[in-house]
RNA sequence: GUGGCUAUAGCUCAGUUGGAUAGAGCGCCAGAUUGUGGCUCUGGAGGUCAAGGGUUCGAGCCCCUUUAGCCACCCCA
């Protein structure tokens, strides 16, 4: 009887091989190096923090998704569902000796119990950036040049940043007298390119009561289509002479304009006033990114400016703006447009364990070439040449490096390009220089004196 | 969370109206080739047919439950 246990995992979690795992810490690397470009400064903080922080934060339903339980001590504790509700009891605690303005990555897992899909997961990987303590709208602009830079950096050309400004929202329904029922009204607002404009007010009008009159006027303003700049002039006589909605539109212009200074070109900047996302914190500019060849996939790093997070928890005033990157789903969407190296290993060198009586000499050329930055793997056993060179073409190294007896007798050493199957025979006197000169040039790794 | 579709070897999939030891391709291991990978040839390992229960003389196939995957709703990274 077989009463072993069955290996597998929950629901929406999932093992990370080799190739996979690989690829993720190499976006995560560059995501990382992209926030220090800009000055945003690393934080961690712990994935279990007490319920009452993390309820009601994002709306109701983020609440039903929330992973809840009872403590050991009878603590009632969730595992954060998202990184920026941790952020604002973060900033409550500890702005004093951090000060203002406080800009910060943080690069995390967490956990929604929803129901799974393609590159939607119940444990995932998000890169967060923040800057807190600022209204400036430089700060929101300089968010959209992050978000930017990431999917640059990370190899995207085809993609566009759809930005909005929620007064612009808030203000026109306000003034329509649907001030109460925003939360249903932005919910419908943002199923407009998937239904259609007569089904967005069909459910406004069912599920939020407003009239059809009202939710026309809704619905005719979220639909303006054109360039921006077109946009923007469309707007302004829609709003009703709204204060909120005014500031709004002011903040919008000043957003894309500096936007546009800041490089991003016109193409991947679009004004979207029917972007209106369902967290329910949200105050001012939000955004959405779209890859233009899969965008099913949706929205792979958005945000917004949330001015009056961090009072459910301080007296103090935080405004904050920032977005996240989804690390998984911008990977499925990779794996999609065949973006994913074959890369099974960080190995570059394979150093062949050939004669069993030489593992120091391997090992003591192993370390030299580490030391020269070199990648390097000292096959664990002595095993026929063959198999470890086919070990090496498998693994997608790139070179080998081969000595046996005959070639420690002469004092030199092989170095073979598994790519072309050429082989040159390189000395190892002077402690190899020859033998790391040769690898760094051929890997494009270079010296203080290369190019 | 609700609804629909799906689950056979590591992977992609065959498997007839329910019928005998469940197959193929690719991959993997070994040998041909005991100092040189990718090609070729030969041999081999690997499956409680997702799990549990039921109907039947007999279930990979039919029924129920569970689990997981995909799709839609919802929502979102």
């Amino acid at each position: 009887m077989d009463d072993r246990i069955l290996p597998r995992t929950l629901k929406g979690f999932r093992d990370y091989l080799p190739q996979a795992m690989l690829v993720r810490e190499q976006i995560m690397d560059t995501a990382r190096r992209v926030f220090r470009s800009f000055g945003f400064s690393p934080i961690d903080t712990p994935a279990l923090e007490y319920l009452e922080i993390l309820l009601g934060k994002g709306g109701a339903e983020t609440d039903k998704q929330l992973y809840r339980f009872q403590d050991h001590g009878g603590r009632d504790v969730g595992m954060r569902f998202d990184l920026t509700v941790p952020l604002a009891r973060f900033a409550a605690q500890h702005i004093g000796e951090l000060g203002t303005p406080f800009k910060r990555y943080h690069i995390a897992t967490v956990w929604r119990g929803e129901n799974t899909q393609a590159g939607r997961y119940r444990e995932f990987m998000q890169c967060d950036f923040d800057t807190i303590g600022t209204r400036s709208t430089a700060a929101d602009a300089e968010t959209v040049l992050v978000a930017h830079e990431l999917l640059r950096s990370i190899g995207f050309e085809r993609f566009t940043i759809h930005v909005n400004n929620r007064m612009v929202l808030n203000g026109l329904l306000a003034s329509l007298g649907l001030a109460e029922r925003t939360t249903e009204i932005l919910r419908a607002i943002d199923k407009l390119a998937k239904i259609g404009p007569d089904r967005v007010v069909e459910e406004m009008t069912q599920t939020a009561g407003a009239s059809h009159e009202q939710a026309s006027r809704v619905v005719q303003l979220v639909r303006l289509t054109g360039g921006n700049e077109a946009i923007l002039a469309q707007l302004r006589p829609l709003l009703g002479n709204s204060p909120l909605g005014e500031e709004g539109l002011e903040r919008l212009t000043e957003l894309l304009s500096a936007v546009r200074a800041g490089g991003v070109p016109d193409h991947r900047i679009k004004l979207d006033v029917s972007i209106a996302r369902g967290l329910d914190y949200y105050t001012g500019t939000v955004l959405e990114t779209i890859l233009d060849e899969v965008p099913d996939i949706g929205s792979v790093c958005s945000g917004g400016r949330y001015d009056n997070l961090a009072e459910l928890y301080t007296k103090q005033q935080l405004p904050g703006i920032g977005a996240s990157l989804g690390l998984d789903r911008l990977l499925a969407a990779m794996e999609k447009l065949g973006m994913l190296p074959e890369t099974q290993t960080p190995a570059q060198v394979l150093l062949a364990y050939f004669d069993p009586a030489r593992l120091g000499d391997y090992f003591q050329l192993a370390g030299a070439l580490r030391a020269a930055g070199v990648c390097v793997e000292v096959f664990p056993e002595p095993a026929k040449l063959g198999k470890q060179l086919q070990y090496a073409d498998r693994k997608k190294l790139r070179l080998a490096v081969i000595a046996g007896e005959r070639e420690f007798a002469a004092g030199e050493c092989q170095v073979k390009d598994l790519s072309t199957g050429e082989s040159l025979t390189v000395s190892l006197a002077d402690g190899a220089a020859e033998l790391l000169q040769t690898v760094k040039q051929i890997l494009g790794l270079g010296d203080a004196n290369g190019p």
